[in-house]
This record gives C-alpha cells, sequence and structure tokens, in this order.
DNA sequence: CTGAAAGCGCTTACAG
DNA sequence: CTGAAAGCGCTTACAG
C-alpha cells in the first residue's frame, strides 16, 4: 500500500518495470495497446513517480534555484520581485520543474546558499540583485552550473542575462520631461555599484546631450535606490539648482521621496517641477499626484529567463545569451498627464 | 571523479561506508578517532551528500511547499509575501530544507499544484490566501500532508494556522478614532470569503458597541482589498454619509483608495476625515498624509509557520495547534499623528 | 563501536 | 518493440 510504485503499475499492465517506465517516460518506442494498458494502470493506481529515484540515475534534479540575495535588505520592500516569481513558476511549472527558492540577507546566508548550490542540488540558478562585483555567478559557473542573471550582470561577467531595457527607459523618460519643455533637469541615481543605477544615470546624460544640453554634474546626486534616499537627494538638488523643472528618478521609491520633498519645499507638481520615476510599480499609483514612470513587464522577464536557463541546461554548451526586454513610458499627472490617468 | 561519493569518502579514511554515513548523520555511536579521520576527508574531498539518494531510502524530501495560491492576482501586488517568504527562507535554510515555491494563478495552475503537493515531493506544505470555503487543506491532509495555513484557515477547516491578531489591530484602530473624538466612523471591509475581512469588520463592530455607538450597516462598505475597491467604497460611504469624520480600512491598498477619493472630494485628512489602514505595508509611508495603519511582522509569521509545520512532520500528529501573533497600531499623520512620522 | 548486506524506486544500455 | 539486469548513492536493521 501506501505510494504505488513503478513495478505495481507494470505488474497491472502485465508488462516489464522497463517498459511501463518508457511509457511514463513519453518513449517512442511502445506498442500502443501496451502504452494504453500502462496508462490505464497509471490512471487506475494514481501513480506519480518517485523524483528522489529518478534523479538517483538521471542525475537531474528537475528543479531550479531562484536566488534573491540582497544583504542590505534594500530590495525587499520591492513588489517587484513577486512578479518575476510569478513569471519565473508559470515557466517552471509548466515544465515540471521545481522552483527552490533561495534568500540571503546576511552574508552567513549567503554563504549557505552558495554552498547549497555548488552541491549539485540544482540544474541551474537565476540570480537576482548582483552588485557590480559579486563573484557569484562566475563562482557557480566554475562549478559547471548554468546559470542566468535577472537584471544586468556584474561587470565583465561572462554570463547569460535577461534585462530590461534600462537605457531605452531613461533615455525616454528623460526625453519626455525635454518634450514637456522642461530645462533644468535633474536626476536621483541608484547606487554606483549596481548596473542598473549607472546605465540609467549613463542614459540621462545622452539624453540631455542629445537634446543639446550641456551635462551639469550639479544635477544629479544619488539616491541609493531607497524612499530616504530620494527624499535627501531631492533636497541636495533643490539647494544646489533652485530652479530644477524637471526630475528623472532611477527608481519610483526614490521619487516618492523626491515627491515629498517636493511637498515640503511648496514645488507644486508638476506645475514647478515634472518628476518621472522607473519601474510602474504599485507606488506609482499612490503618489501624490500619481507618478509617471518607466514600465517593465517583471513576469516576462520571469519567463525569458526561465527559457534561457532551460536552454543552456539542455545544450550544456557555456553559450552566452543576451536577452533585453523593452520599457514603456507610461505619463502620468506628475509629469503633465491627465489627471485620472487610471491604469 | 566528478562529485564524491560516500564510498570515496569512507575509503580516504579508511572505514566502511556504513560509519562514513553515521559521521555525516551525526550518529553517535562513533569512535571519536574515526569521526575525525572521516570528518577530515569529508573535507578534503568537499563532499556533499546526494539528496536524491537520501530522500529515496529516508522517504523524506527535505523539502517544504510554499503554496501561494490566488487565482484573481489580487494579492500579487502585495509586498507582504515577500516577508513572510523571508522568514519562511531564514528559518527553513537554517534546518538545511528546500523551500519549493509553488504559485497559481489560474484552475489549471491550481490543479497542477494540487496533483504536485499530492505526489509525495513535499515534506509539508505552507498555504496562503486561502478563501473562505478553500478545500486545500483538508484535501492535502486527507492525503496525509502536514499542513499549516498562514492566515485565518478556511472556516470550519481543522488545520493547523498562525495569524495575526487581526481581531485586536482592528479593535485597536477603531479605538483610537474614537478616542480622536471621532463620531461617524466607517469602515471599507475586505471580500466576504476572505476570514480576514470578516475578523476586522466583527471587530470593528464590537469596538464600536463596548463603545456605546449603535450599529449602522449605512457606515459598511466593501472594497474587496484592492485600491480602486478603496476608492469605489469610500464615494459610496460618502454619498450615504457625508458627515463621516473616521474610515478603518481592512488593507493599506484600500486606505490609499479611500485617500484619493477624499482627497478628490475636497475633504481634508486628518482634518476633516482621519484614516486609519491595516497591514502597515510599504504604501503607509507613500500615501498624501502618511497612513496610520496596524502592523504585523511579516517574517515573524513566516518563521512561526516553520516552527509549525516541523513539529507537525516531526511528531507525525495529527494536533492541531493554533498560533496568534500580536499587532501594534502605528499612528501617522492620516489620523492625527506628528507630521514628520518616520518609522 | 563497526561492517556486510539489503534495499529504496527508478532508468537505461544491452540483448533479443 | 520488449525484458532481464545492473546500478545510481545512500541508510539502516542485523550481527558481531
Amino acid at each position: 500500500m501506501g505510494v504505488p510504485t513503478l513495478e505495481e503499475v507494470a505488474r497491472a499492465a502485465g508488462v516489464s518495470r522497463a517498459t511501463a517506465s518508457r511509457v511514463v517516460n513519453g518513449s517512442p518506442t511502445v506498442g500502443i495497446d501496451v502504452r494504453q494498458s500502462v496508462e490505464r494502470a497509471i490512471a487506475q493506481l494514481g501513480y506519480v513517480p518517485n523524483r528522489a529515484a529518478r534523479s538517483l540515475v538521471t542525475r537531474r534534479n528537475d528543479s531550479v534555484g531562484v536566488v534573491i540575495a540582497e544583504p542590505t535588505g534594500r530590495i525587499f520592500g520591492d513588489p517587484f520581485f513577486l512578479e518575476v516569481l510569478r513569471g519565473i513558476s508559470a515557466a517552471l511549472g509548466s515544465r515540471q520543474i521545481q522552483l527552490v527558492l533561495v534568500m540571503s540577507q546576511s552574508l552567513d546566508e549567503e554563504r549557505r546558499a552558495e554552498r547549497y548550490l555548488t552541491g549539485g542540488h540544482v540544474d541551474g540558478v537565476i540570480l537576482f540583485s548582483l552588485h557590480g562585483d559579486d563573484p557569484l555567478p562566475a563562482h557557480l559557473q566554475s562549478h559547471g552550473i548554468p546559470v542566468v542573471v535577472g537584471g544586468e550582470p556584474p561587470r565583465g561577467a561572462r554570463v547569460s542575462y535577461v534585462d530590461n531595457d534600462n537605457h531605452g527607459g531613461a533615455v525616454a523618460a528623460v526625453r519626455h520631461l525635454i518634450d514637456q519643455g522642461r530645462t533644468q533637469i535633474a536626476t536621483i541615481t541608484g547606487p554606483w555599484d549596481m548596473p542598473a543605477g549607472v546605465t540609467r544615470l549613463l542614459a540621462y546624460r545622452e539624453a540631455l546631450r542629445a537634446a543639446g544640453v550641456a551635462h551639469d554634474p550639479d544635477l544629479e546626486e544619488g539616491g541609493g535606490f531607497t524612499r530616504e534616499g530620494g527624499r535627501h537627494a531631492m533636497e541636495v538638488l533643490l539647494g544646489r539648482c533652485p530652479d530644477i523643472d524637471g526630475v528623472f528618478a532611477a527608481s519610483d521609491l526614490m521619487a516618492a521621496g523626491a515627491l515629498s520633498t517636493l511637498h515640503a519645499a511648496g514645488r507644486r507638481v508638476p506645475e514647478d517641477v515634472a518628476v518621472v520615476g522607473f519601474d510602474d510599480s504599485i507606488l506609482a499609483l499612490s503618489t501624490q499626484p500619481p507618478l509617471s514612470s518607466v514600465r517593465q513587464s517583471m513576469e516576462v522577464m520571469g519567463r525569458e529567463l526561465v527559457s534561457v536557463l532551460l536552454q543552456a541546461i539542455d545544450a550544456r554548451d557555456p553559450l552566452v545569451r543576451r536577452v533585453v526586454l523593452g520599457t514603456e513610458l507610461i505619463v502620468r499627472q506628475s509629469s503633465g498627464g491627465p489627471p485620472t490617468g487610471k491604469s
């Protein structure tokens, strides 16, 4: 009794265990009648293959590790991840692959995660929220584990990744501010060691340059991708350049912080200062006024990550794949959009 | 070559495979000297036990399924889950147990998830965001799988759960509004089929009754735990009772929606209407003004869920355990708190 | 305290 | 197209 085994299925169907196994695994070399009787037995007994036994011989785990490593805790407030996870989960589930979630906040946890991942317990790894010099992808690769990074990978790493078009999105945001007639456009940037932040900053500069605006370092201030950082950066910017009339914040969270500073300083948004964020997160709709932002589909990113990873696992090739997903600027009140801009 | 096996460890240490296994599993019946030489071999070879092989014989997976089932997609914007996941992940990781994440949105996915979970692939299951009549916990239990529910379980289900003190939190919120001198206190409720929503509504009524206020159904309106629902509910309430001066929303998301209605209607918050939400989510700090809310520690909930589940798995008893975690009212500007209420 | 041996449930060359 | 047999890496009574 208990859980039925392949052996019992085979007996019930009057075939050998080998043949039953072939049916379960969809081998084409099985007679149609034999196949059917095995399938009937499977249905009748409610047979489910034992993963452990299968793994033991196939040397595959049919599981993928998803690592969210963020020692600073910075990212954890971000609903962003849930969406990516959903995309990953959907793509993996339809292929009968387990999603093993590994979150590490402390260095201790990170070490344990690394030991686990290199222990051969997963067939591949999806990595998130890396910093510029994170050795994890290279380390995993050196153990022969297929890896794909969500977002920009550490500089110089030869690793596959799927990223949103940070550059294109940021350029669109800044160009939009220019189109609105803004001439003193500041930016609040992410941390220097996070590639996405750097890319968005470079795109900001490029968009201004393309519009013939001279580069002014006084208009750039770091906000560390936090709300408090955004609030503070806005104060600094306002102190340095009181005539700012446009702000591109590299994340919605920082934009929300900037808004409260502007509010406190008596600046009207968007009349006095137009603000655009990045992420089009849930926050964008709850700020006052609603925040223009650059949208990226996190769910699509999740699916794409799985697709790239499975290719690497199946092909067992070290080919580096890079996928860049398009972004879209959503204009709301904070930069002159219509008042009831639902979305 | 490749990954070292127990056999190789044993050979290197000059003992039998059985003894090596005992050392790996911390059996006390091993001579101190033998133990040490095995440990040396393990370190030298970088041995890591093969989970599949172990599972096959122990009949344990050393993995726990975490199910987020939300066909409506309602909950997915909620950063809340990430925090719970962190708590679960931390508690599980320190015990070397895998966190297998299962998200299901469509009925199809839900069915697949159920098949997976009953297939003996996990040692136990943590369930979230159940509706009042969800048969999943009972179904899993009938397969002999230990289950614990995060939040209130479906009515009448004999299943262990860990929940925040929704009742106490809601009572505190309403009492606070009363203490502020509010006399026309409305509530925006969650959906009727979600226990947490119902509990918060009942607590609202009880707190008013305790204060000697007569029950007025006109002051209650459903908001479905969504922002849009909150916005609409506030319109309805204002239409029915223009003299409302306090609102208890059963979630921050609905409170945020209510705030925009109040804003559009020209009501000042908190001067004209004081508002309190529930969850103390990331939203509470980004609304204008910042939102008073009932805080619950989601990370603690995660740890507690693991603790209860592991007890059930180890004990193999059908004992039903109920854990209720305390909540705390955080007062911010939306109900008369100080202007710069950081937190 | 230690070892020889059986067995967990499956897949997969190898024959036929 | 099908079956007999070996073997994946581990744990655990059972002896001693």
